[in-house]
This record gives structure tokens, sequence and C-alpha cells, in this order.
DNA sequence: TTTGAATAAATCGCTTGCGATATAAAATAT
DNA sequence: ATATTTTATATCGCAAGCGATTTATTCAAA
């Protein structure tokens, strides 16, 4: 009886387990636009800002290329986004919104956060809360990060 | 512009990004080991309590039985388990631990507590910041626990 | 008891995530 | 300018994770 080696002592298993509790349920939500978590995280990217080589999308997720690539490649097969060789640099990937993808700004907005919203409406936790969670998270990032 | 829909305000995406890179530093200690972090995972359920039927190692890590299954008979090509049809109850699959698999508890005791704690001796959280994180993930995770 | 409903695992198909490697283009060195 | 190294993506293979379905067994009801 190790008790570093128990489950409830880790936090990195609450950590593995908290991130995918929220992916489900954000998964309604996106089902109704018809995306995934990742992708829907590309797009929260190109929302901030449009016409992006696949390694500034990747480096903003702190995800390989060998992950982001196969990503948009989906993406691009369902209309949302674009890719075209960069002009200056031809090895880079451009990444853009389509039409189609830019209204799914508006239809996420309406829906998205108010749908998380209403589902962790039980949580105890309070704004202060929160906030002190996205700094420890923010810590254990920054020391883990390459 | 919605404050809402921005990377850097959402909570999950911290939670996706902090769960994939402990993960990641897991990965090297582990590989010395020869297991995955899933494994380890299950691995640290049966040094609990050995002899338990699929589904409630599945309970237990909150996953669903299609993905147990697959990585128990990972685990059993590997020889750190053993599965064998429950004798009450011909449904059930018994999960039991191999010498092998024992003794992977001893060797995970030498290596991985203090492995994590170096690659986290730079992380300025202290015991009370990971007590207060671990209260306020439990919390989230009973809340979006079916 | 026989039938129908619930339960335990397993299987299938698809998206992620990532280590390892390959390919092409650009940057640097000689 | 040519050769070498670095950089940007892409490809390959495998382990998870999960929705949907299947199969076998048990439980409950008629």
């Amino acid at each position: 009886m190790h008790a570093e080696l128990q489950l409830d002592n880790q936090i990195c298993f609450r950590l593995y387990t908290a991130a995918r509790l929220i992916t489900q349920a954000y998964t309604p939500l996106l089902n109704t636009l018809g995306i995934t978590y990742p992708q829907y995280l590309v797009l929260m990217v190109l929302w901030e800002k449009d016409n992006q080589p696949v390694n500034d999308i990747a480096h903003r997720l702190m995800l390989e290329t060998n992950t982001v690539t196969p990503l948009l490649q989906r993406m691009e097969k369902l209309g949302i986004v674009n890719r075209k060789k960069g002009e200056q640099d031809k090895r880079q990937q451009i990444v853009s919104l389509t039409p189609k993808g830019k209204k799914l700004e508006e239809e996420a907005f309406a829906q998205i956060p108010a749908g998380m919203n209403e589902q962790l409406s039980a949580c105890p936790l309070k704004l202060e809360d929160y906030q002190h969670l996205a700094q420890d998270l923010d810590a254990i990032i920054e020391t883990l990060k390459k």
C-alpha cells in the first residue's frame, strides 16, 4: 500500500478525468454545429485571427503539427476552413475560415457558453474559484511546456 | 470578438492542455516500465484491489467498457494482467495482476513519484494550492459525472 | 417455465494525440 | 553558387476514447 500510488491521491487522474468530462459536456452542444471539441479549439484560434499558418495554430494550442494537420484536413473536408500554400514561404500552408466557418462563430456564441453554464450550474465553484483554478492550471502548463 | 469564445478565457482549454502536458511528463517515466498512462491507471486500481471485473475498473476510472476492454486486452498481451470468466456470473471477466504486474508496483513506487516531483519542482504551486486544485477538480468531476 | 428486459463485455468505426520518419522549401555555410 | 542544415508540413503506425451496435448471460415477469 503505497499512498503515492493511490488513485485518490493523484492530481493527474483528476486532470485527466475533469478534462474528459468537460469535453463530453461540450459534445452535444458542438454536435449541433457539426464539429468536435478540437475542431472548436482551432476555430477559436481562427476567429481571433484569420489566415494563420499551421505552425501558429499548433503553437497556440500547444499541439504538434502531426495532430493539427489531419485535424485541418478534416475541417477542410467539412468546408469550414481553406488551406492554401504560403506566397512568401511556400513551405507554409495558410489556413483561413470559409464563410461557413465564420458563420459558426455566431452560432457558437448563441449556444455554447449558455449551454455550458447550464451544465455547470450545479457546480458549487464560485467565480473566484474558477479564477484561482485557471491560475493554478496556468502554473502547471507553464512549468511543463517545453 | 466575443470574449466568451476566446481561448484565453476557457477553463476547458486549460484542463485539456494541463492534462495532456502532465500525461506527457509521465510518459518517459512510464516508458521505462513499458506501460502507458491509461495502463498505469488500471494498474493503480488493481494494486489497490486485485481481481476485479471489467465494469468495476471502468467505473473507478469513469471510463466506458469499450475503452477499458481493449486496454485490458493490450495489458494481457503485455503479460501484466490475466482475464478469466467470472464463476458466479459468467458474463463478467475478472481481471487480476500477474506476477509481472505486481512487481511493477515496486518499480513504479521507486521511480514515478520522484520523477514527477522533479519535473514539477519548478512549479510555483504549494501543497495547499494542490489541495485546493484537487477540491475544485473534484467539484467539476462530481457535477459532470452521470 | 418460458418470455422479455436488464446487464456485462466485446466489437466496429471514427477522431485524437503523438513518436518517428519523410519531403520540400528556405536559410546558412563554405 | 553549391552544399549543408534548419524549418514547415505531411505521412505512418499505434494507443486511446467514445458513440453505436452485438452477443452472451442473468434477472424479472407473466
